[in-house]
DNA sequence: GCCTAAATGCAAGTTGTTTGCAATTAAAAA
DNA sequence: TTTTTAATTGCAAACAACTTGCATTTAGGC
């Protein structure tokens, strides 16, 4: 249970531990919500430099520190990836765009998943990894 | 079983039947597999405008005659909607970005669902539609 | 404190997609 | 069939998300 820290998510890894780091990954601990680059850049007010903050998302992305969550209107949404926040399914509203997080209790109604009245229109089940073109190789 | 035509795509809904959209009908009834713009213009050998297809494609969708199928690479793929082709999950592979479309027979094992050796790394499952907040209005 | 590789800011470049506008064209009206 | 007109097209420019090159700054080992 103990709460995760720039630092914290940071150490034992080779990466420096710059002030720019720090702020983002506080933002990115801070909401809990799903958040795009430019989201990221808007609640820092503009104080960092947008490319440094794709180079850092790549960058922690490839580290396992955050995972890309959904790509909705050709922007990227990410997640922090941290114990307290296992993998789950996401709601995207049509309507206002807003991404809720789903809990993932394993055997469950549906229902119980989401607090409120949603309307599911379209559900989206993708697969990704290796076909057997490139498996062979 | 009557097979698809530009024509009996378009019928009924007082959309111009223009030589491109015959064209741009023709090529995504011609591909089983989902294509993105820029597949349409270069299969089409760049005969045709991109915005035009872009247009068109937009037109399509929200005549359901298309479906948005999946956003990789920021870029976005469609496929025929018609009911020859119920919707479906897919596969994306990691490596080459092939999307392969997978069978969505209900009661199966997975592994008749796709031909060959496929390797899932990731299972997308996202829902769309409208959250309280845009229902009650 | 000094040194160096890594990280940053800034500006310019890419790529996918959209938009404004004048010219073309499908198809409804005459 | 010819006329009319609103929709569609092509072209060029605009946009938005993201990436890259490069000179400057900085974290962290010495
Ligand atoms: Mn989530
Ligand atoms: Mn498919
Ligand atoms: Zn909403
Ligand atoms: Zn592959």
């Amino acid at each position: 249970m103990d709460k995760c820290t720039p630092e914290s998510l940071l150490e034992g890894r080779n990466i420096k531990i710059t002030r720019q780091r720090q702020i983002v990954l506080g933002a990115i601990i801070g909401t809990g919500k799903p958040f795009s680059a430019s989201d990221l850049h808007d609640s820092l007010g503009s104080e960092m430099d947008l490319a440094t903050i794709y180079r850092n998302l790549e960058m922690l992305c490839g580290e396992g520190i955050i995972r890309q969550v959904m790509n909705e209107k050709e922007r990227q949404y990410y997640e922090l990836a941290c114990k307290h926040n296992p993998e789950h399914p996401h709601f995207y509203c049509n309507i206002c765009g807003k991404i809720y997080c789903m809990k993932q209790d394993k055997p469950m109604r549906l229902k119980s998943r989401l607090p409120g009245d949603f309307t599911v229109e379209q559900t989206v089940l993708q697969y990704r990894g290796i076909c057997p073109d490139c498996g062979k190789e």
